[in-house]
DNA sequence: TCACTACATGTAGCTTTACTACTCATACCG
DNA sequence: CGGTATGAGTAGTAAAGCTACATGTAGTGA
């Protein structure tokens, strides 16, 4: 995967992972990593930044909890953030097909 | 579309461009345009550039030309840029695909 | 003739965003 | 007691597309 190939599209995962209830950075981590299957292995110098920038855009909302002495940040979405969420996924849709247009199947010359 | 969401993706487009002939970049510009249905309408501070790091990268020949006046820098695919073509294509889809299966398609509730 | 648009190429500086490389802390397992 | 998994974070860097410009020719309509 390009060092740059994420760039623009991993808010709208981050969102995905945290629809279906809240979740902590960690385990937001894994989602995308099982979800993947192993080829978004985010470094939490990734992911850590990315949460804190959608809870100032005000898309997530962030509550500290305590649980067996573990220390755990969990992240709730917004009515924003699911309207990001559901933004995001036409943005997508409209990006992935034009690429997908683009990069064309490869025609290899008739070798009839 | 998002600012960033081109990053590390418009080199494979570029080549794709480049694979049926040379073109200039005026030209390429209007196939990324037109076979995008008008979504990625890049300015002219994209494209030439992503060009010329192309060229440097040894993934693209270029050649001045003039035809009726008109001065124009023609580029063509080398082998090198043919391979990473083939690797932009599999990369593209190994991408897409992940990040389809996380943004997921929207599980609205169960309204029975 | 004049203005405007399409064609054609380019650069300097900005901005955004993911990554690298760290620090700090607890729990668990051998 | 040492290593790994869990858990959160920051400072600084690099990449790459975008903005806003400059420059020039050709054609078209008023």
């Amino acid at each position: 995967m390009s060092a740059q190939a994420l760039k623009g599209h991993l808010d709208g995962m981050l969102l995905a992972a945290l629809e279906d209830g809240p979740r902590h950075g960690y385990a937001v981590m894994e989602i995308l990593r099982a979800g993947s299957d192993g080829r978004f292995d985010l470094p939490t110098g990734t992911i850590y930044p990315a949460l804190r920038r959608l809870e100032r855009a005000g898309h997530v909302r962030a509550q500290w909890s305590e649980e067996g002495g573990r220390r755990r940040r969990v992240y709730e979405l917004t009515p924003s953030g699911r309207r990001t969420l559901d933004d995001e996924r036409h943005a997508w849709q409209e990006f992935s097909s034009a690429v997908t247009a683009l990069l064309g199947p490869h025609r290899r010359p008739v070798t009839s």
